[in-house]
DNA sequence: GATGAATGAGAATTCATTCAT
DNA sequence: CATGAATGAATTCTCATTCAT
């Protein structure tokens, strides 16, 4: 179930020296344990839990990553990076635009593009370079399956990338000690609701001025 | 901003017997605490902190609620209650159909349903039949609401009362540790466009059944 | 062996508010076992064994002071005070100036006023205005003591408080895990010797200039 | 400032078997960063830290000193032997008795035989025959250092060689923390001032026996 | 022989919950 | 009743020591 086209581009990250085989698996089982966990459990399980579930001693993962931030932060720049891939999939595999647009929305709810938001509450620094740029990223491959669609005339053009990816990351929030198998399905079917709304044309003014990312994250 | 028509009909659990004015009042001021921070920073906020909003020794929470659960399970009542509140009080203000369930959708938001999803994760009882009651309640309320609306034609057909009652949950949530200010504006906004959807015909076939508020409730 | 004179002045910091008998009587045996522990086994030792032996549980210990370093505020701040006392007091009880210095001297041994000195290694704020206060109160009396045995001709004359203070404390720190029971005979013996050289003329010109406290407390 | 004439005799201890020039270079690096370290920090810094300090892996300090003990044991004769060597340096060049006293007070401190103190705390057999011989090395250079000068009518006579071993100790523990450039300042002061005390005459009855060695190595 | 990585035991600190005034 | 204080059971993080390359 995890390892859907398990990241194209986003190997960027891994540094270059490759000092140990098995070092570096550990920090993949690391990062992949804790990226479910926060999922399932919120991004406040102990720690402890993660390592048990990776497989490895608790020091292996505070030798990794000195504290929870630092793991946070690389839970947050995979599910960021691999969410962006999806996104340059999709627009590479659908020629029709609103298509595009679709199946990336659906591909972020796979990757759990909503794990995000409980992430945000800090103990972090969301402003971190890296993070920064990889959003950049994220926006750009949005930003443009937006205005494809836009200018196919196949969707409202009050909306910016920022409200889609807010929107999206809301309605795919994890429900923590929710075990309903079929909670997936329910969350597909919200997207489609979503999705086909922003198909209709505009029936009201929406309230506020067209929500950026960076308007999250000046949060605090 | 909290004491918006301080709930009407929802008075139903306060306990028949009336053992002393003060007493009430630290009741009535702990759970308000409760539910304002639960909503700040998330269903864990150490409890004493919740006494100390509330003004109240943290002896007289324990007093009040055995444990964390026993609060837990009144701040769901009571957001459930005003919850309902609002849908009834929407039914009666507004004689447009979609024109009530607007009202209803955006009155929800202030009244921070969303902030019951994260409650669920569990460490009280979801089935408890006082939850039940309420939960039915609401969703009658709700339901008539929907029904109304599509009646009059205003809103697509293929949409069940849960899955209004938890895309707008999911929309709501609070993002604990987000302090910018214009967050509200954001939720009324995706709100919206949410509802924008709803009045446009079917585009696609939605994924899934029609989901109740039973699917999530089951979970676990 | 601990309650020697339990001090004269130093109540001042108790606090006026007298909460509950029981809770002051709990604070004070925290300090003392940080006291007696931080003599024995060094300013490092395990906060829950300090707890266990003051018969309290580790919470309350943290209750009382937040952490390590709010310990070691008070702990050095009873030392200096109890110190302070014991000058004045030496002061007071002999006519004869140098012996009035000495048995200060001796006293301050008794307070273990050396043990302060590995406190000094930090983990918390030495500028601490109650902290500055109180060895500026101790400053002053010791500097009467050496300033009457000055005048009356009975000691050398190129030497300052803080000459004084640092070389008693260093003579007197105590050396963790020696239980040699007549440690304490060393230690009062090399200070009857240091005391003897003061009295002497001086032999020699003391490299350096006369130190104050200040200079060690200026140490980063 | 460190490699003052790096040891002269005391090579003793450097294994019969060269198995190899790095691995011995590597040794002596780990005992002089050791040395270093527990001055700057005490003898609890981190054996990491000391390997990074070294510039060696820290299993290559595992290899050559089992554990903290044995390197523990190795710093305590490597300072001891150095300030024997410093005793019999000061003998020889000197031939005023007092002033070849003097001189080894002094180049003692520049040892940082105070460094010792805090390291009989334990956690290594103080009772080695290495180590005894050592000591015993440095109680009979210093025991002639002391009777030459007792003999030449330059000292009082009733204190014995571990008396000024134990004083000179402690008068010159380090502070870990203080970073204080003068603190060495202070030092050399205070020790001229405890060397002037030793060249008055007997002004009081000293209390207890004279001190030797072994009764700090006695204890516990 | 040397190294970086792994590990478990332990220490600091927090928090839900119980107790004594 | 109401309260502040007490407590033990987590949880995070560190470090001496062992292991695999």
């Amino acid at each position: 179930m995890e390892t859907v086209a398990e990241a194209a581009t986003c190997e960027a990250h891994r540094r270059a020296s490759r000092p140990r085989a098995d070092a570096l698996r550990n920090r993949e089982r690391i990062v992949t344990a804790a990226r479910e966990m926060f999922v399932e459990f919120g991004p406040d399980v102990p720690l402890d839990e993660v390592a048990r579930r990776a497989g490895v001693g608790n020091a292996t993962l505070y030798r990794n990553f000195p504290d929870r931030a630092a793991l946070t932060h690389e839970v947050v720049l995979a599910v960021t990076c691999r969410t962006t891939d999806r996104a340059e999939e999709a627009a590479a595999a659908e020629s029709d635009p609103f298509a595009a647009l679709s199946r990336f929305v659906h591909a972020a709810a796979e990757e759990r593009i909503g794990a995000l938001c409980p992430m945000l509450s800090g103990g972090f620094d969301k402003d971190h370079p890296e993070l920064l740029a990889e959003r950049r990223r994220l926006e750009e491959a949005v930003e443009g399956l937006v205005r494809r669609a836009m200018s196919a005339g196949r969707m409202r053009t009050d909306i910016a990338v920022g409200d889609v990816l807010v929107a999206l990351s809301q309605l795919t929030r994890p429900l923590p000690g929710i075990a309903c198998p079929d909670i997936d399905r329910f969350t597909h079917r919200h997207l489609q609701l979503f999705l086909d709304g922003l198909q209709a044309p505009a029936r009201s003014e929406l309230p506020g001025s067209a929500a950026t990312l960076e308007d999250l994250r000046r949060g605090h």
